[in-house]
DNA sequence: ACATGTTTGTAAGAAATATTACATATGGTC
DNA sequence: GACCATATGTAATATTTCTTACAAACATGT
């Protein structure tokens, strides 16, 4: 037995006993408050047996009704996909234990699904905005979030200029710091158990006015109050080592939008950096980074 | 005390305590996670003990845990919320025209799967075990792919010695190419703006007799025959601005398998990797060993 | 009607989840 | 630095939730 909760209804549409049709009836017309349900809330309501309805989960491949649930937290849904089968063969690995890996997959999609979500808010507009209007725009981030600040910043300077990697090089952040709180703004990628520079930097940053926004993942407590907008991305997908991956996402769908903020007339500027690229043999010379080599080597 | 879970959840962010506003925020993070969750496991992530979730929300005025998730019911009223909703609602505003950027949405999914394929192919195997015990990682990428390395490289740091950003700061890479051919290794990620600099370094390298994986998207032609292994990373999500941000779920992904690989002796270092960023940076979150004049909050 | 296998319910026990009482820690105040 | 009030954790206890064993009901074929 195999596919999605809903699928696994479905199917047993077919063949199961009278209760059980009833059960997985119910819970099909009702799939978004099952995670609501106990397995005696539910027996009470389509009037069976509570461990009739432990019996049907399991007959449907569950470990439990819990089990169940548990599935149907992650679970991606049935409609057909572009990648479906190949979707559909990771997970059937993943669920029979074979495939590891896979398991984070649907986490990643989901973590994906919430980023989709985040743009489409009245934050994600507003900070579009700002990094398309905004003379100087800073992003910054520490450890291993850092690769996600040069990853916006690479990608917006593309766009537009006055775009920096704020880093802590010169021993405190004076660039942005005590520049024109009007024409500045700041975006922070911060993930759990990280510095404190990143909340010291928000907090002197908003006794600035400088506007900042915080991307976080799901445990970062300092963020509301503190950032002008905080965009939580969903990082635990079940492996060893958490992922902050879909943070890159973000950044990419930030940079899109900020395109078409700005419109065609970035279309000139796009040309000329790609001449200078090509001019240098894509020689890396974004004009405002110091291209940070000492913090990076271990040796 | 009155109002939508979610209000009282922001309100009480003001005035609560250290634990209890840890606990706040989570929910909010991931509100629609939580009728999945149980006191304990709660309690669990966010790192406070079961009493303090029960307590928390007796607070906020509900009788228990199990209280607040029944009022989440309501509140959350027809809004979709499972992922499978979610991601139906996004695909179908897509369709609808109404919403542009979700229709890459489907695109990134399946760019996220075609890596997860890879991650199951001898050469990702080879790979990892290649900069699980090659002594000298070296890692890069030019203009917007130089994030990704970025990522690759401080996330492998906190695994293991010998793992460096390379980059063209000091005008030759002889730094890599220089080295002791059997101790090194090379990562690039490349995408569609190619700098020459990519291939001509896969070249000299591939003289010197170093291993090269190239991490590339669909167009690039240059790649086999010279990296020992090409990973082909779809890169076309349908936005203006094209995306390569599933890199980092690569990244990760390759990370993930170094952390298997290299199994628990890992541990020690990445404690001490910990305790250095205490170090140097601070905590904000969990207490790693208190150093003598260390006190973590200013609030 | 009877035998057989399947389905379902009952009730007891096992596991999980949540609460209580109390001890310890923390932060602020004098 | 000692005191208080508040916040948090620990461990025991209560409660809820789930499972198991078994018996009753039901359908089906003879």
């Amino acid at each position: 037995m195999s596919g999605s909760v809903r699928e696994r209804l479905l199917a047993c549409l077919e063949t199961a006993s009278k209760a059980d049709r009833t059960i997985a009836n119910f819970m099909l017309s009702q799939l978004s408050s099952v995670p609501f349900e106990t397995a005696a809330s539910l027996a009470t309501k389509v009037e069976v047996s509570e461990p009739t309805v432990g019996r049907f989960c399991r007959s449907i491949g569950y470990k439990s009704f819990k089990d169940l649930k548990e599935h149907l937290k992650q679970d991606i849904g049935d409609k057909p996909w572009l990648v479906s089968d190949r979707l559909r063969d990771l997970r059937d690995r993943a669920k029979a234990g074979e495939d590891h890996l896979a398991a984070g997959l649907e986490l990643e999609i989901s973590a994906l699904v919430a980023i989709y979500e985040l743009a489409r808010t009245e934050e994600w507009a507003r900070l579009v905005k700002r990094l398309a209007t905004t003379p100087n725009v800073y992003a910054t981030g520490f450890q291993t979030e850092r690769g996600m600040a040069q990853i916006l910043v690479n990608q917006l300077q593309y766009l537009r200029d006055g775009v920096r990697l704020l880093d802590l090089a010169g021993g405190n952040f004076a660039e942005l710091l005590a520049s024109d709180a009007s024409q500045s703004c700041l975006v922070i990628f911060e993930a759990r158990r990280y510095s404190r520079l990143a909340r010291e930097l928000a907090i002197e940053a908003k006794e600035a006015g400088i506007p900042v926004t915080l991307v976080t993942d799901p445990f970062c407590d300092w963020g509301r109050g503190l950032a002008d907008e905080v965009f939580v991305v969903p990082t635990e997908f079940n492996q060893f080592w958490e992922s902050t991956a879909q943070m890159a996402s973000l950044a990419n769908l930030l940079v899109n939008g900020v395109f078409l903020e700005l419109g065609p007339k970035v279309e000139a500027r796009m040309e000329t950096i790609t001449r200078l690229y090509s001019r240098f043999n894509g020689y890396v010379g974004e004009p405002a980074i110091r291209t940070p080599k000492s913090e990076n080597e271990t040796t």
